[in-house]
DNA sequence: CGAGCTTTTGAACGCAGTCAACAATTGTGG
DNA sequence: CCACAATTGTTGACTGCGTTCAAAAGCTCG
């Protein structure tokens, strides 16, 4: 029952109609499992399908013209990071995994034929796109902050959306992210990540082992990340919990 | 006739139905003249309107803990820098004139009601929406390029644009754009500004003087910006033309 | 249990920032 | 139309965050 997720996602925003729910259950999806590190799309693609992302932690990203990766957002279950397939016709940007993943595919006609009949999911859908570019107008600020500040908003961020769809508790969660990625978000070397993460240790704000992220101080990483949810425009409050 | 804009705006992407014209032509829209360096709306509002630029050059901007006014995007004449006010409640960034400014406001319920009944411009918008956010992705790359490289990227796009609007001939555009706005859109200092705007010029790539840009050689400029147009998805081929 | 990532550490270098001063341009009021 | 103020642009010297290069230590997983 693959779209039982896009149910629960979309549900969370608002209660479907019996309508709704049915044409949801009816959406034709196919469900592929993929390892880690492999692409699911790539920039320059004409897309017919978009996806979601079932299980795993996935990413967005562009190839400059040095051949450098840049990362512009990670993808949590439940994200849907291609819906703009839906209306442009070429990629501008690629999607791989990080960790292995489960990915729910369908097709763009389904999808049309869907928001043209339910416009509550027509409005839903744009507004996960909206809420996209939100993350990459705090990305763009973020780039701006020196490298320790960045790297504690970028863990405010993930900890926080993680949470949202219920993969996080209140302070800690598995985190499967290496430092040389941590370096694509954040254009910064690995190196540097490195420094940067021990200083944040030491600073007894995180602690960052065994693939777990604990958030040992959560008002000083968000102090320290000058990281404030709003942009994120999550529904309830889970953004200002600690 | 303010509404004459957006339907030459919408008429560039498909062609308007005599119904869709009708309508676009009975939305009331406020025109309101502003001053060099206004805010338009304000981060943490929530805007019961949407508005277009009709004339002049305005950027959305954030401001960080640190107090920095980091730029996120600029506007030209027919953007709608705010559409995703529609879907999402608070604003999370702020927009602000550059140059003075015309700017034709239109409430949402006229909006939402418009959407309803027509989905091609639903799709218009949100297409509209969906290239913004890809604007912010390559700002986000944009941000790790070295500033002299940056810079040439950020000229590329803002002659492209302009170009795509009719404000910029084949070589040069009015550019009412100061050296600390380029500044805060890169996010470098106004010193390195200067330095790299002479080394453009030391290049032959360009002549800035007078408010007016000169591309002197766009071949050039492109290739120090590792600039490709197509993130901008432009419908003709204007990113190419030279 | 060894090959290949990933993380860690040290040292030297460089892009860009900061500070400070000055020149040029633009705008404004008398 | 000019004088003066304010903004914008330019230059030089010094500083520092983050890079690069190199090498070693720790993990992971076939």
């Amino acid at each position: 029952m693959p779209a039982s997720f896009l149910i629960r996602k979309l549900g969370s925003i608002f209660a479907l109609s019996g309508e709704e729910e049915t044409a949801l259950k009816n959406l034709p999806i196919q469900v592929a499992e993929l390892g880690a590190r492999q692409d699911i799309v790539h920039a320059g693609e004409r897309p017919s399908r978009c996806f979601f992302v079932q299980d795993g932690i996935a990413c967005s990203y562009k190839i400059t013209g040095t051949g450098d990766r840049e990362i512009l957002n990670f993808h949590v279950p439940g994200d849907m990071p291609d819906l703009q397939s839906l209306h442009l016709d070429v990629l501008d940007f690629s999607i791989c995994t990080i960790t292995p993943c489960v990915i729910g595919f369908i097709q763009h006609d389904a999808l049309h034929a869907l928001c043209e009949r339910h416009p509550r999911i027509t409005s839903a859908f744009w507004r996960e796109t909206l809420i996209d570019a939100a993350v990459f107008r705090e990305w763009i600020v973020n780039a701006r902050r020196e490298a320790y500040s960045a790297m504690a908003h970028l863990l405010c961020e993930l900890v926080v959306r993680l949470r949202a769809v219920g993969l996080a508790d209140a302070s800690s969660c598995e985190l499967r992210i290496t430092q040389s990625e941590f370096s694509d978000a954040l254009g910064i070397s690995t190196v540097h990540t490195n420094r940067v993460l021990q200083e944040l240790r030491a600073a007894g704000l995180i602690a960052l082992k065994e693939r777990t992220l604990s958030v040992l101080d959560w008002e000083g990483l968000t102090s320290a990340g000058d990281f404030d949810p709003t942009y994120l425009h999550l529904r309830n409050g889970s953004g200002t919990t600690r």
